[in-house]
Parts: C-alpha cells; sequence; structure tokens
DNA sequence: GTTGTCAAGAGGACCG
DNA sequence: CGGTCCTCTTGACAAC
C-alpha cells in the first residue's frame, strides 16, 4: 500500500510536537480482536502486586497513600500534572511506550507519583497515541478512496469514449484504426 | 450551561 | 492465577 503512505504527509493539527503516531497501531479498523500489545523492550514486565485496588473495588481504591491529596471515599479530586511531570513522562513515553516494573518505580519516585498513576498516566498516553493514529488511519483512506473513485470515473469516460468510436465508425461504415502507440482505437474524423 | 480534556475506575483479554 | 494491557466510561476541571 505504498500509495497510501505516500499521501500520508497530513498534517493533521500539529499534535503537540508530531506525536509519536505508531504505524503497528494502524488500521485496526475491525477493533473487535485487540492488536497484539507493542513490542517493547522489557517486553512483558515483571509482575508484581500493584494492582489490589481493582480487587478491593471501593474500598481505599487507588491507594492509600493519598499523595494526590484525594480524600477517602469522598469525591475523587482532580489531579493535574504540572508540566515538568508531563514533560518527564512525555520523554519517557517517547524513549519506549510500555514501562517494565523498575522504570515505573523511578519515574514514580522521580515525580513523586504513585507508580498506580504512572501507569496509569502510560495506559492513557497509549490510548490517545492509538486515537490520533486511527484519525490518520481515516484520513488516509478517505483520501485513497477519492483517488480510486476519480480513476474509475475517469476510466468509465474513456470505455464510453471508446464505445462511441465504435458506434459512430459502424454508422459511417468508415474504418477504425488504431493508434500504434497507445493501441487505442480512433475513427473518422476523430483522429487519435 | 456546554464542551473538551484528562486522570482514574471498571472489567474483560491475554500471557507466563 | 496474578499482573498488565486495552477499551470504555466516569467525574473533575477549565475554557468558551
Amino acid at each position: 500500500m505504498s500509495s497510501l503512505t505516500t499521501i500520508s504527509s497530513t498534517s493533521k493539527e500539529s499534535l503537540e510536537a508530531e506525536e509519536l503516531v505508531d504505524t503497528r497501531l494502524s488500521l485496526v479498523i475491525g477493533a473487535g480482536s485487540q492488536p497484539p500489545p507493542a513490542p517493547v523492550a522489557a517486553g512483558h514486565v515483571t509482575r508484581q502486586h500493584a494492582k489490589r485496588a481493582r480487587a478491593v473495588h471501593g474500598g481505599s481504591d487507588v491507594d492509600d497513600g493519598d499523595d494526590g491529596g484525594d480524600a477517602a471515599g469522598r469525591a475523587r479530586k482532580k489531579l493535574r500534572l504540572t508540566a515538568e511531570q508531563a514533560a518527564l513522562l512525555e520523554k519517557s513515553f517517547r524513549s519506549h511506550n510500555v514501562l517494565s516494573h523498575g522504570e515505573k518505580q523511578d519515574l514514580a519516585g522521580q515525580l513523586g507519583l504513585k507508580p498506580r498513576q504512572v501507569e496509569v498516566w502510560f495506559q492513557n498516553r497509549r490510548a490517545r497515541t492509538k486515537l490520533k493514529q486511527t484519525e490518520l488511519d481515516c484520513e488516509l483512506l478517505r483520501r485513497w478512496c477519492e483517488r480510486l473513485s476519480d480513476d474509475n470515473a475517469r476510466l468509465r469516460r474513456e470505455l464510453a469514449e471508446t464505445h462511441a468510436v465504435l458506434l459512430v465508425g459502424g454508422a459511417q461504415g468508415s474504418r477504425l484504426t488504431r493508434c500504434p502507440s497507445c493501441n487505442r482505437l480512433a475513427g473518422g474524423r476523430r483522429a487519435a
């Protein structure tokens, strides 16, 4: 599908400094089946107990450590990452978009966040990247479709012309000639 | 009041 | 079976 890639220079809205769109995620239109996780270094991260949160449900979900200033059980407060935190996370994401356990811990330590928060940020970031890629893919397909439609219309016109020439030639009793270079038929005064 | 963004919750899928 | 991922949803907050 080189034609797809050739028209790919759509500069959508300058995705924050051009968004690392991962082509591996592209064209996963079915959605039904999940695309294989990005083959990242460290592949599948070591396991750990990190998410008892889920198992506990409701209780002290995300973490006991507050830090986000989250009141336990109350309306959750919206955490807003600082510019520095976001920048460091972004930088880390660009080097590889999946974290190993150690990297998560390190990042969390550096940022003063909980590992779970770092994990969530990466999850959301991957989702955003994928969404952007899907939008780009849609745009590419739309253009490709347009081009195919144009080609189709042009070919139909040529076919109709050829038929017309054949008809005219037959009616006039004249002989059709075939252009030696393009091999197209021409008759009467419609010289090739 | 509406809308967009984003952190976080929830649940299912996958893997070792 | 536990840990991690993906996906969808929810809720807080900002901008209009």
